[in-house]
DNA sequence: CCACCTTTTGACCACCTGGTCAAAAGGTGG
DNA sequence: CCACCTTTTGACCAGGTGGTCAAAAGGTGG
């Protein structure tokens, strides 16, 4: 307990100053707006939940939107990440079981940066919609070549690629969109690490099995 | 072309009247919650879409969040309703398949009905966790039951009951609410019924081959 | 046709929201 | 120590929101 974390009395620089400023709002940003949306939450409770008051909020970041916006990109990036590594080498065998634990590791380990992400296609993607079309479809349609790639060496059964990529997507990320409900129904107060587990081997043996990938 | 349906002249007796009035202001309610949520939606702008001035929305629901409320109450019997008809007695090749079919159809024919629950989860379900934690919870452990009970018969593998459901419903329930993202990725308009067709045949094969339920 | 109930509607309001501003406080470099 | 820049903050505001109200219009039953 050497000295507080938080604005009281500290002689720190002003770009340290910044910087911390900056990610404490971003930080309590992505909460509030996982929590209750971006028309749900005001700028007031995020200065709150950051410990500032509002209009320093709006000193560093110009207006609501464009919080959420920054909020946003730096989802994007993290959602986008996890697609990679995938490559038609590879055998779908570990591939596909990899690709399951990292999604759902994230699902784990972010789970406000997925609810927001989901929240935003679900309202029509108003704000990310360029990103869908661009960057997010390109990386699809590569993803989808590999999953050819495998079908054509032999490696798994003729699936549709698209509907596969859909299904794990929608499986992965309800560990954090659905967490709510999985936690009400399994009467937990916290989903536990056992939890994403099972979810993990359910799934990698449906998609393995289900796609006549050879386990051995 | 006989009469407008609008409330123009037409002599129509009071109740018909009322059922009408409600009806347009539900159906306009649900749309505008499933595109913009609780918190984006204004009650002026569910009056518009129903054609009704402010006052007269509030006339028939005495609050926005009453109508909220009127609203899920609708989505939640529909949604419960899906989750019938799966019986010990049944065999999961015919019982799986059906639930699947029988999920995607309804989010493609009531996608904002999805798209409301799915917020309503993600951001904490403030207005259904009694639900939740009620008739919702008996019917899923009702339907872990029957499924615990295939498995012991040797009609399918040893899975996880709980996270088949989990996986059943969130791949099945993306087809509405991440409807947007599909249509971006695959480049359509609108979903088209061979989409929706594509959907059911993979999850299918992944459920049914996956858990070792043998197909004949 | 008339007293009575239901529905419609324009005007209105208290409140909250995002955002502004200017002055004060704090940090910086010479 | 001082001029200068960045950060902090209380006071403030215009606009939009959910909700009210009272009066008018429309339907009903005898």
């Amino acid at each position: 307990m050497a000295e507080k974390k938080s604005s009281k009395r500290a002689r720190r620089p002003l770009t340290e100053i910044r910087q911390d400023n900056i990610d404490q709002i971003l930080k309590a940003a992505e909460r509030q707006f996982a929590e209750t949306g971006f028309p749900g939450t005001t700028v007031a409770a995020i200065a709150d939940a950051a410990g500032l008051p509002k209009p320093n909020v709006l000193y560093y970041f110009k207006s609501k939107e464009g919080l959420y916006r920054a909020v946003l990109k730096r989802i994007l990036e993290l959602w986008m990440e996890a697609m990679h590594d995938l490559s038609p080498d590879q055998h779908p065998r570990e591939a596909l079981r990899d690709y399951i634990v990292r999604k759902i590791r994230q699902s784990r380990d972010y789970p406000d940066a997925s609810k927001i992400f989901a929240a935003e296609i679900l309202h029509g993607a108003p704000y990310v919609r360029e990103e869908l079309e661009g960057p997010l479809k390109v990386q699809f349609d590569d993803t989808v070549e590999v999953i050819r790639a495998w079908i054509a060496k032999g490696w798994m059964d003729p699936v549709s690629p698209e509907h596969l990529l859909f299904t794990l997507w929608a499986a992965t990320q309800s560990y954090a969109d659905f967490g709510l409900q999985m936690r009400v129904l399994l009467e937990r107060d916290e989903l536990r690490d056992d939890d994403f587990d099972n979810g993990i081997e359910l799934l990698t043996r449906l998609v393995l099995k289900g796609c006549g990938v050879k386990i051995v």
